[in-house]
DNA sequence: ACAAACTACCTATCTATATAGTGAGTGGCA
DNA sequence: TGCCACTCACTATATAGATAGGTAGTTTGT
């Protein structure tokens, strides 16, 4: 049910149509809450059917038109009642620590090339993250921008901060991921190593 | 379809009846892997039919029988194989970190509660990671121990090890995610503590 | 004038996961 | 003898999510 509170999250900074919401939303609300397109489209229209949002037809150059849609009170209502409703705890599934507790059934070349593919993307995506909460603390961030723009600027260090808060605790935890499989390169290499000569 | 090849993992071990696999797995590999049992009866059949177990037929008390499932050599081909495969990269989708970015809409009471209920469920979490890797170090942890019999003892700390790197893992994440929340107390605290006042 | 890339908005299908409930047999103990 | 907790093995239903494809209009570059 998260989605739909994501959807809502980026929709209140403005009113966007549905591409406008998939383009922007793999920027920022993906970065904590991943979905594609295919997932948006189907959900947007039932929030809007369940009154959470309201959608005014644009034009769109000579005969296209779009779909705007914007968040109602209803919609704002829920969105506030979800933030002050218990976390949501979600079950450990990750594939990744699945494997590292069996890696003697690997390959020794397997099990390195994994580590380091693991590793790879946890540094790319933590580099992400870094520049994207650069752009956070200079407020450079457009989707933070536009939200501020509903703000008195006596509020905008509050909001900033959170946001702040909310980019740190990725990063450390992509932080712990790369350190994590560093370490395992290096035991894989200690473990396996002579049989890997061999 | 990782479910599937956590249960070839712990079937490993030892032969298992579906209600076994039910209870150890709570205390093994849902660590890493969290499955219901009405997952893994279904699951437990499909891997059958798919030749990957082969079930015997077990008396169990005076009329009663029970159905025990054992990895077959393809079972075990295709767990080497999983192994080997790249790691599939899972989607960032925390609802904790997701409601972290919009704080400013919650009540500061509200913000503060779940905060807590965050860092006591990861504290738990966190003493039973820590609890469990002791098991491993002194190779109390039943299902390691069965598993330890299949092999060599010059295998032994080859296997353990990678178990106890597997939950540094975790403990690693759990830990992030306690700080984290402890940061996020003080940063609501600071930012909220005089309206709370008022 | 035409192609390519982009905007816009989906649909279809399959599998995974959550949540709840069912029902029969067993072993112990009061 | 009756009851209860536990063992065993599911089923049923609904939603979430992954993956792939489709169609029509628009803008931009050559």
């Amino acid at each position: 049910m998260s989605l739909r509170f994501a959807l809502l999250a980026l929709l209140t900074s403005r009113p966007m149509t549905g591409y406008d919401v998939s383009k922007h939303f793999s920027q920022s609300v993906a970065h904590v809450w991943h979905a594609p397109d295919s997932q948006i489209y189907p959900e947007l229209n039932r929030m809007e059917r369940d009154g959470l949002l309201e959608s005014a037809v644009v034009p769109w150059g000579k005969k296209g038109t779009k779909k705007e849609y914007a968040v109602t009170e209803a919609g704002v209502q829920a969105f506030r009642e979800w933030m002050d409703s218990p976390i949501e705890i979600r079950r450990q599934r990750e594939p990744a620590y699945l494997k590292a507790a069996y890696l003697e059934w690997a390959e020794p070349g397997a099990a390195h090339a994994e580590l380091e593919q693991f590793r790879d993307y946890w540094t790319e995506h933590l580099a992400m993250l870094e520049a994207t909460r650069a752009t956070l603390v200079d407020r450079s961030h457009p989707t933070l921008a536009r939200r501020l723009e509903h703000y008195d600027a006596s509020q905008w260090d509050r909001i900033v901060r959170y946001k702040i808060f909310a980019y740190d605790g990725l990063i450390d935890q992509a932080r712990a991921a790369v350190a994590w499989a560093e370490r395992g390169l290096l035991l894989v290499d200690e473990l396996e190593g002579s049989t890997v000569e061999s």
